[in-house]
DNA sequence: ACGATAACTGACCACGTGATCAAAAAAATT
DNA sequence: AATTTTTTTGATCACGTGGTCAGTTATCGT
């Protein structure tokens, strides 16, 4: 009855199933958001029974909640690696090379977090959120301060977040329909990416 | 019995009640995506029972598909204006200008529509997108049409267009999660984003 | 004013949903 | 080997879902 070891069990069999369902449900709610989802489906996908499911999540929306905070944390992993430098042009850039590749290789996890954010589901966007703000915020503080010892040109930091993620999560937000309007099949198209919004962000934030 | 009015009738009070509907629907798919969606609530929202809901429309597919038709139509005006002048880097400005314009009046058409891509509805991508794929593919003739004259920079065209889409479709979609970031309120940040965007644009696109 | 058609209602249906529970099977602990 | 604890099952639940239908009411052209 180790106290350390009691409050926060987890035997081997409990975290392979959890694994299990929370790769089903990954699939399973980033097609159809927290509504459109069903535990029967989820479980079927991760072949077991619906209780056998709720026996390792307590409900639906603790399993989705679960998967969120995973996914976010996935998600932030390469805004916190931005940090000071001496070239933060460069910085900024292997910024938006990172948020590239999590699009294409996690682009399931993407439209999750893409809509839980746009179809509005009242959980605790405060509580899940949390982390996001504060690296967002001591980012936004970073950017500054490049800006105004002159390291790149003076423009919104907030908007250049903003335009950053928007232009790198639209590959795999949109995928289906980039896929449908691009001649280029989808694994060269984030090469062409790179290609395009590289430059783009390098001219803007260029000094002088 | 004159052929012309025959053909397609439609009742005033049909017109009305298809109205109410479409309105009341569309709040609750843009907040729910298609499956979590519900008539029920639908009908509920519009201040109706279901039957009567679904005399007017025949069922919950059909009602989706013709609001998505309308939202596409909304949401390609500002493409289609897209047109040939002295000034293709004003003229492309115009279009970003357009489309914040959109997010910010019609930001639940603009979810609705970015729900329909994120979680792949398996409805008639091919018929629904058709009139958007010939639009896009005359756009971006234009593009290099521009390119090729030497009157903007020589970028991917595809790229361009795709990034204008994500950093102004971003506002309304990501609306929450924005609104919770910044300490500008909403209505001041469309004003910041044209002042940010359009710079950037300006820059990469200018020749020499 | 009347007959035809449009518009609507209430009852109803089969089915899928999220979830519960007692009891059985499997694993771990002793 | 015995026992306790973890894990799984099958049956079952109340409820919401999308949708139908016979019959009623309102609207309209004549």
């Amino acid at each position: 009855m180790v106290v350390s070891e009691k409050t926060s069990k987890s035997t081997r069999i409990q975290r392979a199933r959890r694994e299990e369902i929370l790769q089903a449900a990954l699939e399973e709610f980033s097609q159809h958001g927290f509504r459109g989802a069903s535990i029967n489906k989820i479980a079927k996908r991760a072949d077991m029974s619906t209780p056998r499911l709720l026996y390792h999540f307590k409900d639906k929306e603790a399993l989705y909640r679960e998967l969120l905070k995973s996914t976010l944390l996935l998600w932030l992993g390469p805004l916190q690696m931005l940090s000071d430098t001496d070239e933060p042009i460069e910085e900024i850039c292997a910024y938006i090379c990172r948020k590239l590749e999590m699009s294409r290789k996690f682009p399931r996890q993407s439209r999750l977090f893409a809509g839980e954010i746009i179809l509005g589901v009242p959980l605790g966007q405060a509580e899940v959120f949390e982390p996001l703000r504060a690296t967002f915020e001591s980012k936004i503080d970073l950017l500054q301060s490049w800006m105004k010892s002159g390291r790149i040109a003076p423009v919104d930091p907030h908007h250049l977040i903003y335009s950053i993620w928007a232009t790198t999560q639209h590959y795999a937000d949109f995928e289906a329909q980039i896929a449908d309007l691009s001649p280029q099949k989808m694994p060269g198209l984030y090469t062409q990416a790179e290609g395009f919004l590289l430059p783009m962000y390098r001219k803007y934030l260029a000094v002088e």
